[in-house]
DNA sequence: ATCCTGCACA
DNA sequence: TGTGCCGGAT
């Protein structure tokens, strides 16, 4: 039962979010990149800064590389970068793709950027646009477990759109709901607009057990190693490898002999630095 | 220590 | 199916 969800979001959603106040393609790709792995609250002014310095894919695509990743620093996983700019290349030369499938064939943009993009900017959701949270909302609530087949969530999420409720609204909604109240480790069930027909509201009563989400610690890590090599490089791109060594000495994995040198060709096989 | 509107590899 | 990619905040 979902017949309290749209009024719950018409009072309670995160309306404010700027990049849900347009529908143009590109600054919501723009939202979008930069909310893959990066939570809203370090997005929001990094974003109007982005959209500011570049408008659209053209302006975009005219600066240097170097240029689009400097303006991503502190944002993290620069590949994203890379992949927006080389995107916005391609939309520059033909235009944006008209389906999911062409979507899905920008750099950078997958099955969940490539639905979001229809749903939220061109009015033409083709399924649903199921990140994290909405995979999560529709196992709990729909399917009363914590995880299931993405088919099965898509099936979900489609069979319990409330009719009054537009693609749009209700994939904003449920994000919120995701973000909100049904988190990983906590639901917040009280408050909940879905709670009356949730499946897992006794479950969640008990209190949420998630496992621990397996992550490499980031100190000591070549990810660290390869930040800080990018960002000396953006900083002084003609510099030498025994510069380079010495600009990131006190990063933990520079330690080891040949360890920058395999950053560099890292950095480049990803298409992060030219030469 | 764990999280965050994923993507692209193996 | 699993794994690496970045970095700031809690």
């Amino acid at each position: 039962m979902t017949a309290g969800l749209a009024a719950w979001y018409a009072a309670g959603g995160r309306h404010d979010l700027p990049w849900r106040r347009t529908r143009d393609p590109w600054a919501v790709l723009v939202s979008e990149v930069m909310l893959q792995q990066t939570p809203v609250a370090r997005v929001l002014p990094r974003w109007s800064r982005f959209l500011l310095r570049w408008p659209t894919p053209e302006s975009c695509a005219a600066a240097s590389l170097d240029e689009v990743l400097r303006e991503w620093e502190g944002l993290g996983y620069p590949r994203r970068a890379a992949a927006l700019w080389r995107s916005a290349a391609m939309i520059a030369a033909s235009g944006w793709p008209a389906d999911e499938a062409g979507l899905q064939r920008l750099p950078g943009v997958g099955p969940y950027t490539a639905r979001a993009l229809l749903c939220l900017a061109f009015h033409r959701p083709s399924a649903p646009a199921r990140d994290v949270n909405l995979g999560r909302v529709a196992a709990r609530c729909y399917l009363g477990v914590e995880t299931a087949p993405g088919a099965r969530l898509d099936a979900a999420l489609e069979a319990h759109r409330p009719a009054a409720m537009a693609w749009r609204d209700y994939t904003l909604a449920l994000f919120d709901v995701g973000a909100l109240l049904c988190r990983r480790r906590s639901a917040a069930c009280q408050r909940c607009p879905l709670a009356p027909g949730c499946a897992s509201r006794a479950r969640l009563a008990e209190g949420v057990e998630a496992p621990p989400r397996k992550q490499a610690p980031y100190p000591g890590s070549m990810r660290q190693l390869r930040g800080a090599v990018l960002r000396a490089m953006l900083a002084r791109p003609d510099q030498s490898v025994a510069e380079l060594e010495a600009a990131v000495a006190g990063v933990p994995a520079a330690a080891r002999p040949g360890a920058v040198v395999e950053a560099l060709a890292g950095l480049r096989r990803d298409g992060l630095l030219a030469t």
